[in-house]
Parts: structure tokens; sequence; C-alpha cells
DNA sequence: AAAAGTTACGAAATCGGTTTCGTGTTGACA
DNA sequence: TGTCAACACGAAACCGATTTCGTAACTTTT
């Protein structure tokens, strides 16, 4: 094969064939005003040399990337690299491609990112809040976003402040439904796992638990509410629930689900005879641990489509009067072994 | 905050301010040629109306992207996540931001990505070929990419033919490592539960496991060599070889080797006692599951990382006469609850 | 006071394409 | 033979920046 390493353009073939670069041009899109024998002249020269137009100049030229950005906490977690699969196909059957960036939580390393990435560089973005974000409030630079009209979609990490699409799961009603099963096959005390109030989603979640509760007018327990603070030695922020005569876990991720079952087989809680447990998100670990775990599936998948889509609909029909819409995705309970039959 | 619609370029400030947009750029740069009065008025004017210079005009005159393509087989898996991670990580370090796009182990959608990152949207590329492309061993397209001189850092699933810097598991040592530990605690008949043999780091990881036994003057018995050919049903493709008297099953996978516990536990064998099992890669399956799983831990962290560190040097540092390098990085054994403590 | 040097800025080229508009050359028609 | 349309192509503007080079207006030097 020739060595091509000086890359081939429209002005290196114009020069070549003794043409213009506009005939060039016309010539390689076919166009009629161009003769049947320069056309083939033309097209074969760069047929030759393995012509591709270069993408930056018609970027820039266009005024568009077909390009959308994608900004998460993390990845290294199923939930987020479904909602990336989801994203990532709904955009590649539209013609776009998308630019995934992290922030690892921080607020630093969003800010940061946003800044870069509403450069023109996209013309869209995807964004799930950093956790450190959400609790400190801070949102100017989404709403800076807003403001220059860079089309935004929230996803999963929403907050209120923010004026833009947002898709989102049923947190509320996931948590619900999630107790309402614990408490339909039997269980009478429930306790739950969740996370600190900053993060929305745990609190949702807990107040569907609370409803599922208050429903059966069992009264809301504090001592059965474990908000579980760091990463480390979640296991010891767990056991102490395990005094108070519990005999479900409605645990609001897979892996507070997964410690869960760890603390109750060391203390030889048999599950699910004396100990139900219900999780959330269904990853790899609901499915492959002992037993398998009961879980409401999100549904990562459906959610990067519907992000997307929304994303680009709203990119490519520029309504004037644009009325932002939230998109709530269901979850479904996915029955394992964690869990009684329903009878 | 102001309706920012009309984005603000170096020609608006340029007309507003009458200057020229040579001033305004060499301003906003703090060039020396700009009097001090010249350059506070159109900073305070940039600031104010929250200019951002245009990437993609930069880039197209840079004639660089400060992007870096990254295609991988798929995302939904613990081992790539990390790798993304990864490139991620170490990109963002030296100022690189990264495109990821997924060839979902399809021959086809791996060439049409790859035409579309060559186009001169990324400096350079990080692929994992498709488990499609590996089999019908067509890498034409990989090897216009070499021909033209396009930045490119193979990772993981590798093949000879490209040329071109290479990031690999040391998947023999690895497959070595994981059988002998297994001889080592006490197992005399090892099954080894693989993939078909077009999947290099299967045949790999076998050839390690080949070594293994050989050197304990163990014949290899090839009924306890499975090879799983299709997702559906991998737990039917391993029964057979529980009735070969194994004490031994290592797993090229950590699915598979979840799948064979699954297998021992419906027959009620006992792990570790009468049945050792070894997987690899170190997720959340082999972590979370019960038994937890003995597991080689590949590094995908820093795979990422050296496939990125190497890739920039390359894009960086255009040597004239640049000989591809291959970087190995080992995997250790991560020892767990499926596998009998050494003696 | 003439020559030389600073200072502060603008014109224009460039990156690689697309597209509008203009124009020279044909051929057809009256 | 003059007029007009069709054809085939080129010049130039444009997208949004950077950068080289030129230069007018002062200031300094001798």
């Amino acid at each position: 094969m020739y060595n091509m390493k000086q890359k081939i353009t429209i002005k290196t073939i114009a020069k070549e064939l003794g043409v213009s670069t506009s005939t060039v041009s016309k010539a390689l899109k076919d166009s009629h005003e161009i003769s049947k024998e320069t056309k083939e002249r033309i097209q074969a020269y760069a047929d030759f040399y393995n012509y591709k137009p270069n993408n930056l100049a018609l970027q820039l030229r266009n005024q568009k990337t077909k390009l959308i950005g994608v900004l998460l906490p993390k990845i290294v977690h199923h939930f987020f690299s479904t909602i990336i699969k989801g994203i990532e196909e709904g955009a590649s059957e539209k013609g776009y491609r998308i630019m995934v960036c992290f922030s690892d939580e921080s607020h630093t390393k969003e800010v940061e990112n946003l800044k870069v990435l509403s450069n023109g560089s996209v013309d869209g973005l995807i964004v799930s809040i950093a956790n450190e974000t959400l609790a400190n409030k801070d949102f100017k630079h989404f709403k800076e976003l807003v403001s220059e009209e860079i089309p935004l979609v929230l996803l999963d990490r929403v907050v209120d402040e923010i004026h833009c699409d947002k898709v989102v799961v049923d947190d509320f009603g996931a948590g619900y439904k999630a107790t309402k099963h614990l408490l339909n096959t039997g269980c009478k005390r429930v306790a739950i796992i969740t996370t600190p109030e900053y993060v929305n989603v745990g609190t949702l979640r807990r107040k569907g638990y609370e409803k599922a509760l208050l429903e059966r007018n069992i009264a809301i327990d504090k001592d059965l509410i474990i908000e579980i603070d760091e990463k480390e030695n979640i296991k010891e922020q767990i056991r102490p629930v395990f005094d108070y005569n519990i005999d479900a876990i409605f645990a609001v991720n897979e892996i507070y689900a997964a410690k869960s079952i760890r603390v109750a087989k060391e203390k030889s809680i048999r599950i699910p005879e004396e100990l139900s447990v219900t999780g959330f998100t269904d990853g790899l670990i609901s499915e492959y641990s002992t037993p398998s775990i009961t879980t409401m599936a999100q549904h990562g998948l459906t959610m990067g489509r519907q992000a997307v889509e929304a994303l680009i609909d709203r990119i490519e029909n520029e309504a004037e009067n644009y009325e932002p819409k939230t998109i709530v995705v269901s979850s479904d309970l996915k029955l394992r072994e964690s869990t009684k039959p329903s009878s």
C-alpha cells in the first residue's frame, strides 16, 4: 500500500487535475453542474487516493457536529454503562456519535467538563449530575448551558432548578412497589438500607417505602432506616439493624442488598425464610449472587434511548416556545430467590 | 440571565468594539502587541458576554483535535468499562478527551466506526477488536489506518498482522498461574471452560493451562476441555464435564466460573472441598457470588492507562522510524473462597 | 531635522470544506 | 445573424479562529 502520509484534500485533487476546488466538491457530490467526464475523472482520482472529507471542516461550515456529549458520574457501574449503551444505540441510529466524559462524582470535574463540551464541540448534552453537586446544590454551570440554549437532557440524577428535558426512574413508585411486595409476601418489619438524604434517588425510594408502610398502618420506625454514608465498612453500618427483629430488608441498590445478605449469612439467618431481601438495579451481582436477589430492574437501556431521542428531537427541531418535558421510566420487580414467592 | 442565543464570536466582539479580529484575538491572549487599555476593554467585553472560543475552528486551524477515539466491542462489561475509565483518566490528565464507540462484536460496525473516526475527527485511536473480525480474519480496515499513519493502539484483543502499538494481558502466563495454583492446592483433574479457538485470549489461556499440566506430567484430556460456543444455555454446555471425575475448574471468564459453580451447587458438590473453581476478570460477580470466586484479576485500569500513554506519546512525538511496541500487563491471582487455601 | 526604532493595530492568508453567483462557450431558434 | 438558454466551470465568500507581515503614528537617537 502507498504511503499516504500527507493527507489528500480537495485542494490537492483540484491542483492535480487542473480544476477548481468548487468543481471537485461538486463532482464528489455528483452535482448536475459538472460534466460526466469530469465527474468520473475526479471521482476515480478521489477513490484511488482514498479521499475522505475532513470532518472538522464540515462541522465548522455546517455549524453542527453530529456529536452528543455524555457526562456521567462514573462508568464502572452496571446501570451507567447500560445507559451509555442505550444512548449510543439511539444516537448511532440517527447518525450521531457520542463523546463520553466522567465527573467522578466531583463538582469541579463536572464544571470543567461542561465548560469544554459547550464550546461548540457537541450539538447537545446528556448529563447525570454528580453527587457532590447534588449535595452542595450549586447548579449555575447547568443554568448557564440552559441560558445559552444548548440542548440538554438530564438523566436519572435530576433537580427541579434546571429547566430542561429530563429522564428519570420512577423512584418513588419503585420504592413503593418493592416494599409492597415484601409486605404482600408476609413480611412485617421491613428495614430500608438507603443513602444520605442529599441523594435524591435514595430519598424518593424511601418515600415510596414509607407510603407502602403507612398504607398498611405500619408506623415508620427510625431504627429500621439505615443511611449508609461511606463506602468503607458497609457491613458494619448494616449490622445493627439486625437487632431490631426484622424480617425484610429493602436495599436501595444492589451492593447494599448483597452486603445485607452477607451479614445475614454470617448470622446464619436463612433467606428468604427468615429474611427477605430486595435490591435495586438489575446488575450482575443480583443475578449471580447466592441466593439470587429480587430487585427493581431499572431500565437503563430504555432510559438512555429516551434521553437521546429527546435530545435529538430538541437539536433538530428548534421550537421557539420550548417547554421542557420529563419522561418517567418505570421499574419492574424482578422476582428471584431472595424473597418469598407471592401467594 | 441574558438570552445568549446568538453565540458570540471574535467577529462580533471586533465589530462591537470597532477593532479588527486580529486585535481581539491577540488581546484575548494577552499579547504585548496590544495596548493595555484596548486589552482591558476587549477582555471585559468578552468576559461579560461569556465568550468561549469555538473549538471546531481551533481544531481545524491547529490540525489537531485533542480527541482520542475509543472503539470497544461492548461496554456493559466490567473489564471493558474499567478500561474506559483507565483511558479517560490517562487522557484527561494530558488534556485529551475521548470519543467512545462500540462495535457490538460486529465486523461491519467496526469498519464503519473506523471510517468515520479516521476523518480527522480524532488524533488517534484505541481499539479492541470485535470477535467477528477475529473470526473472519479480515483486517484491512486496520491496515488502512496504519498506512495512513493514524496513531493506533490495539488493546487486549490484538493480532500480529496489524503493525502498531499493543497492550495485552499476559494470557498465557495467567492461564499457567491459575492452573498451577489449582494443582498446588491438591487438585488432580482440572477442567477448563474456554471460548472457541478464534478468540485469541481463550486460546492463550488454554495454552498456559496445558503447560502447567504438562509440567506435572499430567496428560491433556480433551474431555476436560469445554469450548462454550453460544451465549444461551451455558450451563447445559458445562454440565457434561462433571461426569469426568474432576476436582477443579479453570474458567476463562467470570461468567463461566459463576455458571460452573451453579451447576456444582445443583449437584450438591461442595466448593472448594470437592471442587475448586478459578475464574478470570475480577468483576463484581466474582466478588459477590457465594462462595466468592478466586480469579485472575486483569488490570483493566492499568491497561487503559498504558494504552492511552502509548498513544499520546505516538501522537505528540512523531518519530520518523517508528517501531511499534507491545506492552504486556500481567494478571494477579486474587484468592477467595472458591479454591482451597494454599498450604 | 533626518534616520531609526517603538508601539499599536489591521489586512490577509490559512485550516478544508460548501455554496452562491457570475461568466465564457455552445447550440438552438427566430 | 442576433438572441437566449443550457451547460460547465471558476471566483469568492463563508464557517471561527490564529498568525505573519505590513504600516501609520510617535518617540528616540544623533
